[in-house]
DNA sequence: GAGTTTTTCAAACAAGCGTTTTAATTGATT
DNA sequence: AATCAATTAAAACGCTTGTTTGAAAAACTC
């Protein structure tokens, strides 16, 4: 159908992967409202009818999409995690650990597209923000599992803290994340120029910081 | 025009204010692409003219709603602000009172509407992720002056760190207090129970003790 | 209560949406 | 070179969008 076993061809995946990085910059620049079939087939100089040939929809072909831009960063989050457990041969993992391989794999996939940049974090907050309809398809596809381990892991570092305590928290902790990417394109403006938004190191490294904090201090003062 | 000095009819501000409320909702649920005008003429039991009668388009419309929400919460935020200044009288201010004057008060107007509940906490985080044509109208429009006072009030609390420092956390702070607003209707499905998201007050004081502790304890380790 | 203004209403407008259809074109295998 | 599936292309489908129209209804003024 699509490709072969021996694929060495170019012009017929090429379209499709062009319709793929077209969704995702209009899908991070207006949302899947604001992406339109035609706009995708614009961008990526392709026909209005090639998105619908190659999957068939617009839900399907978002959802392609963002399988293939979050899939690998979720991989490399539990590699750094499995990581650090095993450096730390079965002594508790430190928070800043663990929200380390949370948050650093993000930057690396930003970092790896010098071209669009800010995308892809806006792109990974707007998946959060979506229409209601669209983000339980994706959000219980992609992320719930994660949130298990993550909590999971937390609650190893404080076995004496409430379950609802260790909840809160990470929620907190996920939503600033979140927020966090969404808004730092308006880094630059917000602060008046006194912060280079297209740091992204500079970014997840306070990131990880503030985040630890909050979470830490939260759980230690009350246990 | 639309009102006069001895205004006590009711039908006429009435039909307005329905359109304004049912635009604040239909806004907070589908975003502004996923609001359309049959919508909120429907949700307000208004003709689909209505709108473009007492507004102009859907743009007036919309940023009107908005001036309407948020405005109020703006004054209130000054208000809590200036009353922390003087019980300080002359003595700096903690951050926690800073961040506490300005995210107890949206907790206050979600509080007030108890029917439509969450729908604040999403509108007011859904006007940093929406199409960028649209933000940056809005955004300049409320928000771009209270950001100036909150940053002169944290350089005073650290007369010390340089400006880099308070904006980078100003920022993250922000940004985490929208992240939460945006994903508070998350929390009871991604806590599995653990934690009530009904339960706005428990909300915002986490949210506060959450940021300042963020703030503070990375402007602190390096100063 | 006539006259004027303000508000409501149903209907229609052009434009844009996702999708489908049908035909032409491509490219690899026979 | 011929064959056949995979892909591209142009045009149209039915539907929804924001907005406009012109007349009816309601409200207010004098």
């Amino acid at each position: 159908m699509i490709a072969t076993s021996t694929d060495v061809s170019k012009p017929k995946v090429a379209t499709r992967k062009r319709l793929i990085d077209a969704a995702a910059r209009l899908f991070a620049l207006h949302g899947y409202n604001g992406l339109t079939m035609r706009s995708v087939a614009l961008d990526a100089q392709a026909n209005i009818a090639a998105a619908n040939y190659h999957f068939g929809s617009k839900d399907a072909m978002v959802l392609e999409m963002l399988r293939e831009r979050v899939q690998p960063i979720n991989e490399r989050r539990l590699e750094l995690l499995n990581q650090a457990k095993n450096n730390q041969a079965g002594r508790p993992l430190t928070t800043h650990q663990i929200f380390h391989s949370l948050i650093f794999p993000i930057g690396e996939e930003i970092s790896k597209s010098t071209k669009s940049r800010c995308s892809l974090a806006q792109l990974v907050a707007r998946t959060f923000t979506e229409p209601v309809h669209f983000i339980e398809k994706m959000h219980q596809r992609f992320f719930s599992q994660i949130a298990d381990i993550y909590y999971l892991e937390l609650s190893l570092v404080y076995p004496n803290a409430p379950a609802r305590e260790i909840y809160w928290h990470l929620h907190l902790a996920v939503s600033s994340m979140l927020g966090a990417l969404a808004q730092h394109r308006r880094l630059n403006d917000f602060s008046r120029g006194h912060c280079a938004e297209n740091d992204v190191g500079a970014m997840i490294t306070r990131l990880i910081q503030f985040i630890t904090h909050g979470f830490d201090r939260g759980i230690k003062t009350q246990f």
